[in-house]
DNA sequence: CATTGCGTTAGAGCGCGCTCTAACACCTAG
DNA sequence: CTAGGTGTTAGAGCGCGCTCTAACGCAATG
């Protein structure tokens, strides 16, 4: 088996048959070869193909940076100016990741917070409900 | 200063005045008191609320999640609840970095591989531009 | 033969999260 | 007294990325 169906290739890179052919209908794959019946017929490269933007659009690359991408691509030549948009987009995918974690660690500490203070309310009276004040915790752009 | 104006906590938070009022509207936070010029006067507490709402959305939570934790504090009870909402949220949070991270190395991958050729045909002829094919990478969904 | 299932097309529709507008109010500076 | 700046409200509008629909074709099955 040299060639894949659409629902094969919408099971393997985890899109939908719809997005398939919707990314198909507005440039990001070249025109799929059609079988004898007009039906897609998927190579190896077109399902590869897929899976990298499958990647890319799951570290946040817009649709519309990826048609570009997909442009030089079919253009043949800009290697250069290829690599030098991943590696763009490579940066925002580190600077993103890094302030999630960053958030990420905020919620963690206020989770613990509030473990402690329940097993301390555990063994002691009302907590006095001093909440609608909530967050006791850093800020992602900076507080005061 | 006890109290904020609304481009204050906007300017410190990160959201937009626009994004602020919208919040207060739809119930993220609890009515904002106002002057005695009917303009919004934020305490040190709606601040900080504003800020953990914000981590959580860059961390990906979705409005109406926000909205039902935001219901469960106004309510006062369901501490557990909320932990458990929260708990929850830290869970997707991880997977969905997990999952940043390795489309990260895929595409770290392609990247090295490029520069490699890059160099490589530097040095000899033309690279008979077996482009198209683009992405020899692992899948984040698996691949055949 | 009719049904079922999978595919095709172009285009409409949708959920999300803002973002902007219009019309108005107030304060301050020049 | 005007003009500018900052704020208020309710509601309309928008950009994004799908997702679904309608009408149709084709092949295999009972």
């Amino acid at each position: 088996m040299t060639s894949w169906t659409i629902s094969q290739v919408a099971e393997k890179s985890g899109l939908s048959a719809h997005t398939l052919r919707w990314y198909e209908r507005i440039g990001l794959l070249d025109r799929v070869e059609r079988g004898p019946d007009g039906r897609r017929r998927y190579s190896e490269a077109d399902l590869e193909w897929v899976v990298l933007l499958n990647n890319l659009r799951t570290t946040g690359m817009r649709v519309r940076d990826m048609q570009r991408y997909a442009e030089l691509v079919r253009s043949g030549g800009g290697e250069a100016e290829r690599m030098d948009l991943l590696e763009q987009h490579r940066e925002l995918v580190l600077q993103s990741l890094a302030q999630q974690e960053a958030c990420l660690r905020v919620l963690d500490r206020k989770i613990k917070t509030y473990r402690r203070r329940q097993s301390e309310t555990q063994a002691g009276p009302e907590p006095a409900s001093t909440e609608g004040a909530a967050a006791e915790c850093a800020p992602p752009t900076l507080v005061t």
